[in-house]
DNA sequence: GATTATACATGACGTTCATCATGTGTCCCT
DNA sequence: AGGGACACATGATGAACGTCATGTATAATC
């Protein structure tokens, strides 16, 4: 699914189209839907904490993450900062926002390097004209977006700190390292804390403990929790 | 939209054809679509407190308050439950699960008397294949449920549980009485409290708390909230 | 190699909140 | 009229959490 463009000089090399075919979002649209896309989707690379997009840009592209992570986030008035939801390869970010409105409600920042995928909002619709058959690939992920949102808000209901980073830590680990055997968990305690609505020291005090239990330890790719022994945390909780 | 069918018979009139006109999940649709549905849509009536679907249920029919109001809950491991979120008059419920699921993953029940219309899943689908310009509702209710669901994470994001209260209080008041000049939430203490992932003596504190700083005040039809006066409160939040 | 920045860590203290107990008012029931 | 049942209310007490202060380890920068 490469094309190459026809004047092949060093600029149009650079600005090659993008094989898109390992892209989820992408793959199951019948195939002259994807050379369409192909010379129409751009890439861009974004280093750890550089911000994708802020509160009240224009939102005119249809975003996706091709590889890395991006946490999507608000400041409330004490300058502090919650994020809503993190992103991960293969996830359309915003995309409802390109559905019915024109600004981003939220901020995004990369969390590591992260390159994205992007379409032009015209683009976007106009792929629904051409290929009417790719509207069920908007449905599939708007409604795995509502279930994601769902478990977010249920990850949040729980009572105590302890159970919603429990909570927060083994879905990010799902997502992020889903064949451990361990659930393993990469973010920063910073991150966890603005998921789970806490202070950092609250999360650092919870992880220890759970150093101290035997739950948790750490490994070069993070934080390895013991999932068995967690359940007994999380038989409070949703 | 309201057609009596061909054998008018006491009974037929009781199974009369529900009036959809009004609904404006289907409002939109083409007149031939809004006849076709007519006949297969059937009503359902709950009294305040009943269930209307259990978590664990099969999932074979799409729900739509049609007047009253649902509230879609789950019960945690010590028994208490916690609010996912309320559904009003309009308002698909439970829609994505008809989408790629088949149990229902939350309990629901009638917070007043409650009016519900169903449709049966195939009838559902069966909808798209007819009329296939049908499907731009469903996307936008898609839509409007992720927004809904964005905003409920805020919610619980917000640090202390007056701020979230507060935020939660306007969303109701902004849904049940659109137009009224203070913010009317008439909802029990209980109610709220487990929207906020609160105890009910929590709740009943803050809100006595804001009886006296006139922040609020009783009424006939619930509480009355000075809007103005809250701001002061959510200056802190999101 | 010294300096700076940043993540992680731990203690002390005050606030917020859950818990439990107890009391009041209202509605409903027979 | 008396007796639940239930929503609302308020106090006392302890646990959970936020806040602030201070310290350590590791990596980045010059």
């Amino acid at each position: 699914m490469k094309v190459v463009k026809d004047s092949v000089t060093l600029y149009s090399l650079m600005m090659e189209s993008v094989d898109i075919k390992n892209v989820p979002r992408f793959a199951g649209m019948p195939v002259p839907a994807q050379e369409w896309l192909c010379g129409r989707v751009n890439r861009h690379t974004f280093k750890k904490g550089q911000l994708v997009f802020a509160e009240g840009d224009v939102c005119d592209s249809f975003y996706l993450v091709e590889t890395g992570m991006v946490r999507v986030f608000k400041v409330d008035g004490t300058g502090r900062e919650f994020t809503l939801d993190i992103f991960y390869q293969g996830d359309p970010v915003a995309e409802v926002v390109l559905m019915d409105d024109t600004h981003f409600p939220a901020s995004a920042i990369a969390v590591e390097t992260t390159t994205i995928l992007t379409l032009s909002r015209v683009d976007f619709f106009e792929l629904f004209n051409l290929f009417p058959e790719t509207i069920n690939a908007t449905i599939k992920t708007l409604s795995l977006r509502i279930r994601s949102l769902s478990r977010r808000v249920q990850e949040l209901g729980g009572g105590e700190v302890e159970q919603r980073l429990a909570l927060v830590a083994l879905s990010i680990a799902k997502k992020t390292h889903p064949n451990e055997e361990n659930a393993v968990c990469d973010l920063s305690r910073q991150e966890l804390a603005s998921l789970v609505g806490a202070r950092v020291e609250t999360v650092i005090r919870i992880i220890s403990k759970w150093a101290k239990a035997g739950i948790s330890n750490k490994t070069s790719s993070g934080l390895s929790l013991n999932k068995k022994k967690l359940s007994e945390i999380l038989k409070k909780a949703l």
